[in-house]
DNA sequence: ATCGTTATCGCAAACGTTTGCGGAAAATTT
DNA sequence: AAATTTTCCGCAAACGTTTGCGATAACGAT
């Protein structure tokens, strides 16, 4: 089966292809009898413009790409599903890669898409993005960029964030208020701006309540559950055990959680633990986690509208807006 | 910024679009001296082919289509990271859709990939698909179509599954063994083969080892985690307490996994219960669930082979083959 | 000197759509 | 009746690429 084209309906008409791409689109110099014989064939044959003709005409598709670390995380997988939501009912696709925090990756799947002359991209980086050159390309060029959660610090363009510096204060105020003394913070790398802000809200909290902050306490890893389960594994090993965790994220939360339990550790008495995210899987552990609620699905949602602004405000320079989502900090009974 | 297209590199030398076209696909027809001139050019500005135009005249993109009921869900996310995996390295990019559990929707995706010229689609389809004419008009379009998991059952096409029947029954005899008796099953819409097939394992299980089927203990549900627990809540309210649940999936599972723990039953000594596909969560719970291990990333990397295969034979049609993965039964302690 | 070969390249069409421009016919005004 | 306007539509170019075919020149062979 083939697919029927303008050409094809002009043809059966004995009309020109013009005549019929405007009565399809409802052009004034078409007389409407004629946009009727054009619009009754159309829906006969269930015609629809050839998308990628369309595309090759405004040198842009209908297409969003969407750039995460890893597509079966939760919180991306959530946002992806919330960013696909909305750009089906604004008429888009959306195109999704994973730079499996890689580098390397990140950039050759944002060249691929500029390439692929998406309309849009939203992307989250990498853990070990060190330059933001590819997304310079893509603004240089044009195309609309929003970031999520984890943004470019050196690329100036609109972002759905959340409060991170903030949430984590009210995270580790919490554990303070509840008790705890020394509190150790579980972070990622360096260098991702999520990691240094959740850094800073630990050591303001902890200041504020006169609290020192102890450099050993502060254990640098990656993302990922083991990364928690190591950094747990060391403090034991070190015997240098805190009362609290404040974990920069739920994986590491669930790692620390699962070395903890390993030692005979009691949660919330010997151990407490504070994760970030809320990932569903917070809520089924025994005893479940207090977490920050990270609104993944919304944040997805956020930056496809504003992407979707973006391309259709039809403006060639847009001033960068900074959305914050509201965290909410839950809590359960790790603490 | 603007694109460089191969007009403006034979422009820059000179000669014609043609040849430069020709150069750069390494034609013998064209002098080593021009091939060198315009690879030279091409590097120094990054020219790469507009693939929007190559796929205008090829009538196909280099896009894969894929469509899930939710990408949000473990299974899906995961088998959707495979399925990238494959696809980023063979030089495909995918378009990933969700139908919500949506039959309408589906088909809307569906048409709109084939509208899109994708080069092939993957799908799972929706609990609700009551047919799969969307499905053949991509068949009769002679776009390669993989089903993943939830097959189309009046569609033929090759599909990447488990062995359902025989998981689901592995699993009962496992309760069996372990001296259950009362072993209720939680399914899904009767309508899924993957139900079906389950359902129909669980019953023969049962048989095998001379135990009545009660009709009363199978339960009818959705596949999320709120299915789970009505259902529990069902047999707790209606005093139809039985030793050991089969749940359809994990996060039917888990749902039971609440109510039970909600009622103050005790896991396994009170009801035993196994879950399906070894989501993470499953591992992190107290007790935790066993399990049928089903390989969803694996799954996923499958069908994106299987179909990049077809997508690359170059012919017309295919006769359908079938993958059936391994499942391994994870023992816990919740049985 | 004529012919056939080979090497090298360009022309033009095609993919399907959109759109500026111009043109013929019809309707209206003078 | 002539002039003007309006209505309606087609031509052709453009987006960037690929490719069949033909063209030209250089070359050696007869």
């Amino acid at each position: 089966m083939k697919h029927i084209t303008i050409t094809d309906i002009a043809k059966k008409l004995g009309i020109s292809a013009s005549t019929v791409s405007r009565a399809l689109s409802d052009h004034p110099d078409i007389k409407e009898e004629t946009k009727k014989k054009v619009q009754q064939l159309a829906d006969e044959f269930y015609y629809k413009p050839n998308s990628i003709a369309q595309s090759l005409k405004n040198n842009r598709t209908t297409i969003i790409g969407v750039i995460v670390p890893e597509i079966k995380h939760d919180f991306f997988s959530s946002a992806i599903s919330g960013i696909e939501e909305v750009a089906y009912h604004a008429g888009y696709t959306i195109i999704v890669c994973q730079s499996n925090e890689n580098f390397e990756r990140e950039v050759v799947n944002t060249n691929s898409l500029i390439h692929q002359r998406v309309a849009g991209i939203v992307a989250s980086i990498s853990q070990n993005t060190i330059n933001g050159d590819h997304f310079k390309s893509v603004v240089a060029r044009g195309i609309p960029l929003v970031f999520f959660d984890r943004a470019c610090s050196d690329v100036a363009v609109s972002k759905v964030i959340i409060d991170d510096a903030k949430s984590a204060f009210d995270a580790v105020s919490h554990l303070i208020t509840k008790g705890y003394k020394r509190i150790a913070h579980f972070t990622g790398p360096k260098e991702l701006d999520i990691c240094k802000l959740r850094l800073k809200g630990y050591s303001k909290a902890l200041s504020e309540f006169n609290l020192p902050v102890i450099e050993s306490l502060i254990c640098y890893g990656g993302l990922h559950e083991a990364d928690g389960y190591n950094s747990m594994e060391e403090l034991i090993k070190n015997n240098n055990l805190p009362d609290a965790i404040f974990a920069v994220n739920d994986p590491v939360a669930i790692g620390a959680f699962q070395r903890i339990k390993e030692a005979g550790l009691r949660i919330p008495e010997d151990i407490g633990i504070v994760g970030f995210s809320n990932n569903k899987i917070t809520a089924l552990v025994d005893p479940p986690l207090t977490t920050v609620n990270q609104p993944s699905f919304e944040m997805g949602k956020k930056s496809a509208e504003l992407l979707i602004e973006m391309i259709e405000s039809e403006k060639q320079s847009f001033k960068p807006t900074t959305i914050t989502l509201n965290t909410v900090l839950i809590i359960r009974s790790s603490t």
